[in-house]
DNA sequence: CATCAAAAAATTTGATCATATTGTGGTGGC
DNA sequence: GCCACCACAATATGATCAAATTTTTTGATG
């Protein structure tokens, strides 16, 4: 098995950190959907790994809070409480629109264009009735706003939400459609480039409680 | 070995488990001091548990930015920039008065009794000049305090904050001795006895600047 | 005689370890 | 001073043991 190229076609980066971020994806963009089950060894034949990785890839994920260890044997994508969904929605209106204000103070013209582009592959992908696309440009689209804030703790938090509801993102898909979707990316966008740097945060927040409501309102009904 | 009873005389919690928490202590409270290398040999040796199950602990503890993976070879306990400071003082801020009004909502009065003891019992350990027993029970109050909240995302929120300051506790109270440490526990257990929410919450956000304020002093004149 | 329940066996999954493989950093030869 | 080689640490596999769940078998009762 030495010349086995078919996974790593550079040994850069090593296999667990590849089985996390697969798995990561899988469960950030709702492809494991909240409250299935995820087993060690369902993963090694799925993601065609061997079981170390796939153990520190499960480890990591449920540190942060992607996975629920329920017990010996049951590690699950959690489902949303209405509780843990108002906790969420707290977090984020505490914490994103800091990492707005931070971003505006360091974006330079060219990263607010990348934006730019970015939301309008999203609209694309909206207008094509493209769910998954539509789910990996808007994290895409937030992330990558939040890293022009240089603080990397306060990203992590960020982040550590996003995986929490962003399940839950694919559910509301199927309920509202694509069509519905609302988000206040062309304001902020307009704001920053503005440098008003309140005026950004104020319409990101105005984003986070748009879409935590429409999670909201499918967790309540189910 | 199925007669070895040394580790483990209760098989109840894995061993990945419980090198997680050993490793997790001595983060937390200082005594893998910031800047300081982990590797997973040394730690086999020094926990006296197998590769596997202290990689996986290495792992989660990466995770929860309470370790940082440098390089192939390379994880440690972090040093806080300032700016790293100034991150936390915020998102502290921002939490952890949330997680006392809720906790003022659901405590019994046999909570509130329980924490008194445990600020008994930290008031003793500062008179002591115990700082290891400081450490863990002014940390055990807060942990206590949140967890009567019942908000459990923002409780790991907190506690992950907790695993990034922590360290640098314990360097705080070497240079300002245990002597000089000022918290606002009693203020915020008499105002939840009183059912005053508010009241609690701003003591405790008087409490978590006084606490970052001493760690902003050491980060910036080391 | 059928049905339900309880117990036991078998299969599946998880935890841990021993070991091989790979990559990185240091050291000595040229 | 540069390159090759050596040593050590980390990654990853497969094997082995333990725990749990499912299925099958068996016994008791209506």
């Amino acid at each position: 098995m030495k010349d086995d190229v078919s996974k790593t076609p550079q040994s850069k980066v090593p296999a667990h950190e590849m089985v996390y971020r697969k798995l990561r994806d899988l469960v950030l963009f709702g492809e494991i959907a909240p409250g299935q089950a995820v087993t060690i060894q369902g993963l090694t034949d799925r993601l065609d790994a061997g079981m170390t990785p796939v153990r520190e890839a499960i480890r990591r994920l449920i540190a942060e809070g992607a996975l629920d260890f329920q017990g010996n044997r049951r590690v699950c994508v959690p489902r949303l409480s209405v509780q843990n969904v108002n906790e969420l929605i707290f977090a984020r209106q505490a914490i994103e629109p800091q990492l707005i204000l931070l971003a505006t103070q360091h974006a330079a013209a060219q990263d607010i264009d990348h934006l730019f582009q970015i939301d309008e592959r999203l609209d694309k992908a909206i207008k094509d009735g493209d769910v998954t696309a539509y789910l990996r440009r808007n994290y895409r689209f937030h992330k990558t706003l939040y890293e022009l804030a240089e603080a990397p703790i306060l990203v992590s938090i960020a982040d550590g939400l996003w995986l929490r509801f962003g399940p839950s993102l694919r559910v509301v898909c199927g309920r509202v459609g694509t069509s519905n979707l609302t988000d206040q990316h062309k304001e902020t966008l307009s704001a920053m480039r503005a440098g008003d740097a309140e005026k950004a945060a104020r319409a990101i927040r105005e984003d986070v409680i748009q879409g935590m409501e429409q999670v909201r309102q499918v967790i309540t009904q189910a």
